[in-house]
RNA sequence: UGCCGCAUAGCUCAGCUGGUAGAGCAGCUGACUGUUAAUCAGCGGGUCCUAGGUUCGAGUCCUAGUGCGGCAGCCA
């Protein structure tokens, strides 16, 4: 056995008549006299392939257990399909049985399950359609990741994992120690002081790899991260999750003007890539999943999307009519209501707001000449809200240390993010894309637990 | 963390103003020479989430807890 053999997916291409092997899982198998069909799939892709056993080729015993769930390898033939429903089918000369799958106690039901108790059985939902697709398009999604900016010369970066600056100053961090010892459930403190700890200070995971990705920006330009990141925020929600997979370009020499059309120029190519390499899977979201998404996903390449002010949205909302459950005026940061609606009833695509008031926005956001407003820049998109937020950074080192002090944070911890400013600085940009978000928009999966395999949320760390 | 909803067969659910539980699917047995969420016939399958309470009697009503989900906040 090994791993160069034609997976499912190849097995399609071959001409009639090539004699050929098939390893995978059993979907289903239906029975007529004298003839067994047996669907199986190794997911290299979406659709199974039938494997055509009649009556004396394979022992009957073996062929009983072959059921729901059991792996096998066929051996057999490639012929075209006399009946509807596929092209070409394999017919079986012979079979080995990996592992049979209880029938009984196999929990994988041909159909009727939902997502959540799929979510109990994350080990197992890979053989499903719909999970299996899901898998696919994680990976294509990946892959056109890294290929938008290897193409562009960017530089692919890993930022720290374990951190020990707290870098925005803002959400909840998990903290990474050896101080405490666990054992059998119960906690206990080896020792209650900072520098007896493993890094001699406080550690966490990291919230994001910005301000490590703008000091290796600074030197070679266009850098980007895409890694796992860490909240500890209490929020249960279907678009939040604990453990994550972000994206984080930045730039050197790039304002916001540019920063906005690498946003736009990656979405667009992104899904572009999926539309055209996972036609498939998405088909198969199309139809089962959310009927509109192939519209909206093509409807999103082909045109632009909309940009407008901060201070020209919070009009909009006023004007808007509508009865919201948050009252909108100048300086209140926008919610869910509220970006829905925009994206939603207002313009139906994607939107990005630019120039928030400082206030509600980060302290390394560039400050505009109004004294009032930042240079961020938010993505939000129908149905899942902000998927993408960034901004131009503030090069000036002056500015930024009196923004620090204003927001009373800890001017020593950032001693390397300001030299970045003290020696050849540049104008630069970035911004941090959650992968999953943009899995939920391309797949039309509805709770973010589903687009990742295996999820990390409050009380949940299952697998 | 707050508000709301749900918890009944392996899965998806029904179960009326309280009277000891039902369907479809799955499973098992059989039928059918080309099925495709196969079809047809038959069979087996229950701690009604947990703990209290009200009642002659609780799947059903009340309280608390647990789990799951939705929305909100926080954000990506």
């Amino acid at each position: 056995m090994d791993y160069r053999r034609t997976y499912i997916k190849g097995l399609f291409a071959l001409p009639a008549g090539t004699a050929t092997v098939a390893y995978g899982w059993v979907k289903t198998r239906r029975d007529s006299k004298g003839i067994s069909f047996v669907q199986i799939n190794d997911g290299s892709c979406f659709k199974d392939l039938q494997v055509i056993v009649n009556e004396g080729t394979i022992d009957a015993e073996t062929l009983k257990k072959i059921t729901t769930g059991a792996c096998v390898r066929f051996d057999g033939v490639i012929v075209d399909s006399p009946a509807a429903g596929q092209a070409v089918e394999m017919q079986a000369s012979g079979v080995e049985l990996f592992g049979p799958a209880d029938p009984l106690s196999y929990p994988l039901q041909k159909k009727g399950a939902t997502m959540e108790f799929l979510r109990e059985i994350a080990h197992l939902r890979a053989r499903g359609n719909t999970f299996g697709a899901v898998y696919r398009v994680r990976n294509e999604a990946a892959w056109a990741v890294h290929k938008f900016f290897q193409d562009r010369g960017f530089l692919y970066l890993n930022t720290p994992i374990i951190t020990a600056s707290d870098a925005e100053g803002a959400g909840a961090m998990f903290q990474v120690t050896t101080a405490v010892e666990t054992a059998h459930g119960e906690y206990k403190l080896r020792t209650n002081e900072a520098a007896q700890d493993f890094f001699g200070k406080p550690a966490f995971l990291t919230v994001s790899g910005q301000l490590e990705a703008e000091t290796v920006a600074l030197g070679m330009t266009n850098v980007y991260t895409f890694g796992p990141t860490f909240r500890a925020e209490n929020s249960s929600t279907s678009r939040h999750l604990a453990e994550f997979w972000m994206v984080e370009p930045e730039m050197a020499f790039c304002d916001i003007e540019g920063n906005m059309n690498l946003a736009e120029e990656f979405l667009r190519e992104v899904i572009g890539h999926l539309l055209t390499k996972s036609e498939e899977d998405l088909a198969f979201f199309n139809q089962r999943i959310e009927p509109q998404l192939l519209a909206t996903l093509k409807h999103v390449v082909d045109s632009s999307f909309e940009r407008m002010g901060y201070g020209e949205a919070i009009k909009m909302l006023e004007q808007s009519g509508e009865t919201f459950e948050f009252p909108v005026h100048w300086g209140v940061d926008l919610q869910s209501e509220h970006e829905r609606w925009l994206t939603e009833v207002k313009v139906g695509r994607p939107v990005i707001l630019t120039d928030y008031p400082k206030e509600i926005k980060a302290f390394y956001m560039r400050q505009n000449d109004d004294g009032k407003t930042v240079r961020a820049m938010d993505v939000l998109a129908p149905r899942i809200g902000e998927i993408i937020g960034g901004s131009q950074r503030e090069e000036r080192l002056d500015v930024l240390e009196s923004r620090i002090q204003e927001l009373g944070l800890p001017m020593e911890a950032y001693w390397w993010y300001l030299d970045l400013r003290r020696f050849g600085s540049a104008p630069h940009s970035g911004f941090g894309l959650g992968f999953e978000r943009l899995l939920m928009y391309c797949t039309g999966m509805k709770n973010i637990r589903d687009v990742i395999p295996f999820h990390r949320t409050p009380g949940h760390a299952e697998f």
